[in-house]
DNA sequence: GCCCTCATGTAATAAGTTACATGATTGA
DNA sequence: TCAATCATGTAACTTATTACATGAGGGC
């Protein structure tokens, strides 16, 4: 098998938090990991194929009624999959892609009314999120700590894009 | 033409900026935007040729002695494009990839110190960012703004992984 | 002579998004 | 009955990385 990617990892995790079916892992991703690392249905229904003829993980159908599912669980293979990528801690650079900051760069050409609306339209945007956030409520634990990172780092980041919007106001 | 992407928007803000060369864009992007918006040669080259076939910008040939180099400037219609997209202030939502998070949210398997190790590792990456940007010196200016922005924001998440790394370990 | 930097480009691959196609169940 | 949700999957496309290939100039 070629190698595992992160979203690999994604479906692996998600399996070991309880998740059963792709429908319930793109539901989890869209209010958890998504913040950092997003996974289309597109990406997981093919890695759980894959994972399974890997052998990292169990299928078995699993329909609701007449409504068809099928529901996954690791393997004692997949679970140390899982554990190895865990222990490592040499990861890569974190990878942003932030079209406001990419605007606001080449912003000069700008009078500074509209540099100052890109600065407001980023901020808003990160003060959305940090609502998001706030709706959730995840159990004691990693997920949580990660979440209440999120939400303090989306809050900093709406913050500092308002303070960025008043400078750019007044001193022209 | 097919419409343009944020890299075409990289490529033309950066002949803005003065930068001539597809090397020369390189090299800047490589300790600039890349903090948020990444390119490589293999976008750089092609989207330089598909700009050019598009009118947006002029290139001519600029030998450097019996080395070869390919010179660039924007067109009018170039220019205006680039106007019309820094006035459009509706930005899709800010994109991360963030591995260290993602092994963090799924970490709850681990020992309290390998999970420490990895909120230390995410640190120190930021920490370094924020070296690396503290050695750059942008002129006044959006550029000089947006390196202040990317300075603060990468020494607040180093400070935030800190706290995570000190509070992991003394909760357990 | 050798290595580093300047300089341009392509090909193969990987990763990810979006649109499409299908169909059952639940609740208003 | 109608819309929303549950549920799975594929195909086409876009985006981006990596490796490769080539070659000149400058400094040691």
């Amino acid at each position: 098998m070629a190698g595992l990617n992160p979203t690999s990892y994604v479906v692996l995790g998600m399996l070991r938090l309880g998740l059963r079916s792709g429908y319930d892992i793109k539901q989890l991703v869209d209010k958890s990991t998504r913040f950092f690392w997003a996974a289309s249905y597109g990406q997981i229904y093919p890695e759980l194929k894959r994972l399974e003829e890997a052998g990292l993980i169990r299928g078995e159908a699993d329909p609701q009624g007449g409504r068809q599912r099928r529901a996954y669980e690791l393997t004692k293979e997949g679970e140390a999959a899982l554990d190895d990528w865990l222990a490592d801690a040499d990861i890569p650079l974190t990878e942003m892609r932030d079209l406001g900051l990419l605007k606001l760069f080449f912003a000069d050409g700008l009078a500074a009314a509209d540099a100052a609306a890109l600065a407001r339209a980023a901020g808003e945007r990160h003060a959305g999120v940090a609502a998001a956030l706030e709706q959730l409520d995840p159990p004691e634990g990693m997920t949580r700590t990660v979440r209440n990172f999120g939400l303090d780092f989306h809050r900093w980041c709406a913050e500092r894009f308002a303070q960025m919007e008043h400078d750019l106001l007044e001193d022209k």
